[in-house]
DNA sequence: CTGTTAGCGCTTTCAA
DNA sequence: TTGAAAGCGCTAACAG
């Protein structure tokens, strides 16, 4: 079903039938009602690939995310794919798994695709070979979650953030806190969140044990439940992320330790399901779906205005510590 | 970059640059080798919207699902892109956010976006207009985890598993089971799976106490926890997800109830988190993963062959119950 | 306000 | 084995 037959079959020329559907006040009333008509009739639906090789715009919005399987990334890619429905874009999402062999190779794809921008969410912004071949490119993007000078970027403060949740911990009376981590070396978030309890721990006057750093997820529940059965096991989990969080929730349970009582174990991202478990997840929230939202209107204005994205048009949205179960005061018997 | 500017730098005809790259055989290694290096050198990537429009195949399916929020449809898409990739075909995802009108609206977009097939949850096979337009437009499609004799499917034993689940729970000495579930209307797995239990039920002379329908997913922990509070409440819960299952699980805690001591609950769908929560989530585990990569085998199988999908070449996948720690028998003081 | 036409980048006959 | 050229469906000058 092609522009032609919906021309030809209601006596009009293609041009006709092409500003019927672009500018619909270039054409009379009833020319349009006429066009309109035939083309409902017909089923006519104006093909994309015709339209993007023409005009060299697909309105089409390239995503790259490490994994859908994080209920974090999957909130942000909502909030994505609603601002871009707003905007009259498209989306077209590509994940990662954390690699970087991946990234390259999803940004080369996007390329190919004729995406008039990206939103990625990559590993390292330093070091990203992806991001480089996007600059040479010129193509328009905005990086979400990463957090670098050199670009712009939609993120929180999670070194600010992770600071804080140290600071609420030693409030409660915990000196003995311990970091969780996914590899450090897989995401600049987790080494800013670190980095944050780093400084919380040293604000404090306290000194910070070794990172409990859990390569494989799928051990993380072994690994933190080996290291709560040490006589001297923190009476605080500071958790990179809401996964491991609920994992720690776990190997807690394992080591025979209750929380909050026992153990407070603290998370980050905020996703939904957080809310919903028993203990209720203590974490640092993030608007996860905003992020991805914020993350589009930079982009889809910078694509209205022609101007390229500078690192300042970078956005710090705010995060909120959300006050679960999973968190309490230490135990009188310990502190 | 076109294919122009290569052929140009190359000093062979654009004929033979698309050659190099489509049937390599088709031309002398040492043109190819030539050609290939100049591409590289440029950067060169083929415009897909250019050749989607000249072979009219996009090498592109497109995805339709409920939401990214529920871990078993991002499970499904993880298994849907792998295949997909493995196969050569990109995939274009669109939610519905379980809304008719967005099904229409999202085949429609799929089709202008000239996809090649398409994988689809639909809410109710029998009353989908989407259907019906794709039907009308010849697109070969798959429909995941739907269920309906009048088209390809490819999902589990809804019903067999839950009146399985019934089964177990019966066996276990429980005589009270009732069942939560989302609206009913809503999608045909929460219709199959409460006559799943029904059967069940039905199977132990058990008579069926009225289903628990929770309209807002949102309001679940209060709705559950308020009918678990009843002088007569149930000793069993069969969830028709396992979202509505972890807020059972929380409605538990709110009516003062230890699982799996004062209560059993069983949800349905597998999704890995489940694994990791405390208690582990007992459930239905359908294949997510497997779900989706059958799906693009079988469209992808189609497509290459050319011969339309019947609903004959869907598949039932197999099932497993999945112990975990929120079932167990009923407490002697109440049996 | 409407029509004619060139051409976006690519693949694919058809000839050489 | 390679090249010339047509044309996929659409939009945007340009002309009328």
């Amino acid at each position: 079903m092609s522009i032609q037959a919906v021309a030809r079959k209601a006596g009009v020329s293609v041009a006709t039938v092409s500003r019927a559907f672009n500018f619909p006040d270039k054409v009379t009333p009833a020319t349009r009602a006429l066009v309109e008509s035939v083309a409902r009739e017909l089923g006519y639906l104006p093909n994309a690939s015709a339209r993007t090789l023409r005009t060299q715009r697909s309105r089409v919005l390239g995503v790259v995310l490490p994994t859908l399987l994080n209920p974090t990334f999957a909130e942000c890619l909502q909030g994505i794919a609603a601002a871009a429905h707003a905007a009259g874009y498209a989306i077209l999402p590509l994940t990662t798994a954390y690699e970087i062999a991946q990234e390259e190779d999803a940004v080369s794809r996007l390329i190919a695709a004729n995406v008039d921008g990206m939103i990625l969410v990559v590993s390292s912004p330093s070091t990203s070979a992806a991001l480089a071949r996007l600059q040479a490119a010129g193509s328009p993007y905005v990086l979400a979650y990463n957090r670098h000078p050199a670009h712009p970027c939609v993120s929180v403060d999670s070194e600010g953030a992770s600071a804080d949740v140290v600071a609420r911990l030693v409030a409660l009376g915990h000196r003995e806190i311990a970091m969780v981590s996914g590899t450090l070396a897989a995401s600049d978030r987790s080494q800013q969140r670190y980095r944050g309890y780093l400084q919380g721990m040293a604000a404090a006057g306290l000194a910070a044990p070794p990172l409990l750093e859990v390569p494989f997820v799928e051990s993380a529940v072994d690994a933190v439940s080996r290291h709560l059965r040490q006589p001297q096991r923190p009476t605080a989990l500071f958790c990179s992320n809401d996964l491991l969080a609920i994992r720690s929730l776990r190997a807690a349970a394992r080591a025979g330790l209750q929380v909050p009582r026992d153990l407070a174990v603290v998370g980050f991202d905020g996703i939904a399901l957080g809310e919903d478990l028993t203990p209720m997840l203590s974490t640092v929230a993030q608007p996860n779906s905003e992020i991805g939202a914020r993350s589009v209107e930079l982009l889809v204005q910078a694509l209205a205005s022609g101007t390229p994205l500078s690192p300042e048009a970078g956005l710090l949205l705010p995060h909120a510590f959300r006050t679960g179960e999973s968190c309490g005061p230490v135990p009188s018997t310990v502190a």
